[in-house]
DNA sequence: TGAATATAAATTTTT
DNA sequence: TTTATATTCA
């Protein structure tokens, strides 16, 4: 008998003509984009520029893979933001008119980290249920640890605590050494460099120990498991048919280890990125990691996305010129078909004061004209830029959103009740420990020591009995710790513990702080957060990688106000757009700031910021500077505008010159 | 003498 | 608002 070999071709789902399709890919995209949504047999190198549309060809491509049958969860989506991912499932879901792709799977890299470890945690000699620390978190054990180093060191000043994270976190993050990190970067230190690295080690034994990860031991472990473990790799790569990672340029070397090892068995991942928006690296993200993907896989297609939908040709003109200057980058010059548009204004005021004078006045003129509050944006570079403006904002009824800058749970009064309810999930935190105690009169570092000395000895095993701590501790300890062991042992949900621990909280909170009325508000902010959660372990790990991202003074506010401003660092606005944007202190000195004036790199860094902070306008950018500015820090007086700006020839703004009635 | 509290100084950007 | 230093208290 014969036999006959008959293979079904692997893409026969994937050819367009064969399909009806709910969505008109050819009408809704250009040829570029449309051919990244139709890439799906192979890597994929997106070099998209700002306003390209960027964020709807992902979404296209979601929607196309499902479209295609494949199932929602088994797409991986890996972006910078949480507000970013759900923004875009939600207009995915919208463009199908269904709720499917509300399932793909997705966040940020470290709360993909985090799901995965909490799986395969004792791969790594970890438990499942361990506490993730934030940077202040992480600060304080480096403190810890460092106090009991000092001594004999008195004479020599040592780094302080986040200078020490900073030089240990660079080091994981872009895997290097911490010797050459000390060498470039703080070469002041230099000569205490064997106390940094043995403080590193006792800082990752503590960690250990107390079952802690930081947040760059999620990247770290998560590579190493991947990494080690190849079966475990495929076990955890294989659940994903496609991979999409958004902000490429800003991922640092092991997220880019991350997503090779992803992607090695399959080659189903597409990046899309700009390395003009490069914004992160004093955070370890590496742009280069953009120019290794195509080395790294090397049948990746590289498409190019360079007509740009937000900004008017006027605009970009200006931008193109910001970004021109930049040293290193993939060549491409953005255009527009929209109309040229006004040019940008380039506003010199003669202080801070006229400055936000000037904003509030124009930002009312442009409601006159119809604009809605919320296509207006005032940014700047850094958070507290923005004092004098919100004083003025508050003073002309101008609502305002601020992103940046401080958060909620960055509070002092929240992080105490945090590190409450840490300790009564994980009796072992001795950071939270150490905390709590403090705030009880009559105990100081010394006293909280010695306590926690004897609670460790004993944590390992069973329970702890507040009368077993015996001797000469103040008796608000013993209270404490009956408090703690009492609410560890009920079985209730985690908005029960938190309304037990502000009634403990309370009385201490109002002898500490004499603003109190004011953070209680914060602190029922916080209760009706923690009400939507079932387990106070999920409450915390999402407290730690993605906590609400509106600073303090909004939140309570939020939901009165339809109509609003956003004020917010050029960081934060990433990824966003508005119809008018001002750009604040766009003064040298402060925008570059001028730590970053005597370094190449980072001057760098500033340019892109900038170019990044003005491609966020679609109709009207605004440059605005005060000029006579005296900075006590370095005793120095700040008058010119951003070198950024300076190299823009003149016929690409207008100059405003502020005249008073 | 050691430890808690009162006082003074300083402050980029974020997962 | 937090952190290093001076001062006061037990």
């Amino acid at each position: 008998m014969d036999t006959k070999k008959y293979t079904i071709k692997k893409d026969v789902v994937g050819e367009p003509e064969r399909r009806v399709f709910k969505i008109n890919y050819e009408r809704d995209l250009n040829p570029d984009q449309l051919e990244v949504v139709r890439t799906i047999d192979r890597p994929v190198l997106v070099i998209a520029g700002a306003g390209t549309g960027k964020t709807k060809t992902l979404i296209y491509r979601v929607a196309y893979l499902v479209e295609l049958g494949g199932n929602p969860q088994s797409i991986l989506l890996l972006t910078f933001t949480r507000k970013a991912a759900n923004e875009m499932l939600k207009r995915a879901a919208a463009l199908l008119k269904s709720t499917s792709a509300e399932q793909v799977s997705g966040g940020t890299f470290h709360s993909f980290a985090n799901m995965t470890l909490r799986q395969y945690a004792k791969v790594l000699g970890y438990g499942e249920q361990f506490t993730i620390l934030d940077d202040s978190d992480a600060a304080d054990v480096v403190n810890l640890l460092r106090t009991r180093l000092k001594p004999e060191k008195k004479a020599q000043r040592f780094p302080k605590k986040e200078t020490l994270v900073d030089i240990y976190s660079r080091a994981e993050n872009t895997l290097t050494k911490i010797e050459e990190i000390v060498f470039k970067e703080y070469p002041r230190f230099i000569e205490q460099i064997d106390d940094i690295l043995s403080l590193k080690h006792q800082f990752d034994d503590y960690k250990r120990k107390y079952n802690l990860m930081d947040y760059d031991d999620l990247l770290k472990n998560l590579r190493e498991l991947l990494g080690q473990n190849d079966s475990l790799r495929k076990a955890v790569a294989g659940k994903y048919s496609h991979i999409m990672v958004d902000e490429f340029q800003d991922t640092n070397r092991v997220q880019g280890e991350i997503v090779k090892l992803l992607g090695q068995d399959r080659h189903n991942v597409m990046v899309v990125g700009d390395d003009a928006q490069s914004i992160y690296s004093f955070r370890g993200a590496n742009f280069k990691n953009i120019f290794d993907f195509p080395a790294y896989f090397p049948d990746c297609r590289i498409i190019k996305l360079t007509e740009n939908y937000r900004s008017t040709q006027g605009i970009l003109n200006f931008t193109n010129k910001v970004i021109d200057a930049a040293k290193e980058k993939y060549e491409k010059e953005l255009y527009s078909r929209k109309k040229a548009g006004e040019k940008p204004a380039i506003v010199a005021a003669e202080t801070e004061n006229v400055q936000s004078k000037f904003v509030v006045q124009r930002i009312l003129e442009l409601r006159e004209a119809g604009s809605t509050l919320n296509d207006i944006a005032v940014l700047f570079r850094s958070s507290y830029l923005s004092f004098d403006l919100e004083i003025e904002l508050t003073r002309a009824n101008i609502p305002y959103v601020k992103f940046g800058g401080m958060k909620l749970v960055e509070a002092a009064h929240i992080k105490d009740v945090i590190a409450f309810l840490r300790v009564i999930e994980n009796p072992q935190d001795a950071v939270g420990w150490h905390r709590i105690l403090l705030l009880h009169p009559g105990i100081g570092p010394r006293i909280a020591e010695k306590v926690l000395d004897r609670l460790t000895r004993r944590t390992g095993s069973a329970e702890m009995k507040g009368e077993e701590i015996e001797g000469d501790i103040p008796s608000s300890a013993h209270d404490l710790i009956s408090f703690i062991a009492g609410e560890g042992k009920k079985s209730v949900q985690p908005i029960d513990k938190v309304e037990s621990v502000l009634r403990y909280y309370k009385p201490l909170m109002q002898s500490k702080y004499d603003d109190y009325p004011k953070r209680e508000k914060d602190l029922e902010m916080f209760a009706s957060i923690a009400e939507r959660y079932r387990s106070l372990q999920n409450f915390l790990a999402d407290l730690a990688l993605e906590p609400p991202t509106e600073s303090v003074v909004d939140l309570g506010e939020k939901d009165r106000k339809e109509e609003q401003i956003t004020i917010s660092t050029v960081h934060s606005a990433k990824g966003l757009e508005w119809n008018s944007v001002f750009v604040i202190w766009a003064l040298d000195g402060k925008f570059p700031t001028m730590y970053a004036t005597d370094d190449d790199d980072a001057l760098e860094e500033e340019r892109r910021l900038m170019y990044v902070a003005c491609t966020r306008a679609k109709e009207n950018l605004y440059l605005t500077y005060p000029v006579n500015v005296y900075d006590r820090e370095s005793g120095r007086i700040f008058t010119k505008p951003s070198r950024f700006i300076e190299v823009v020839q003149a016929e690409f703004y207008e100059k405003w010159n502020l005249d008073f009635e």
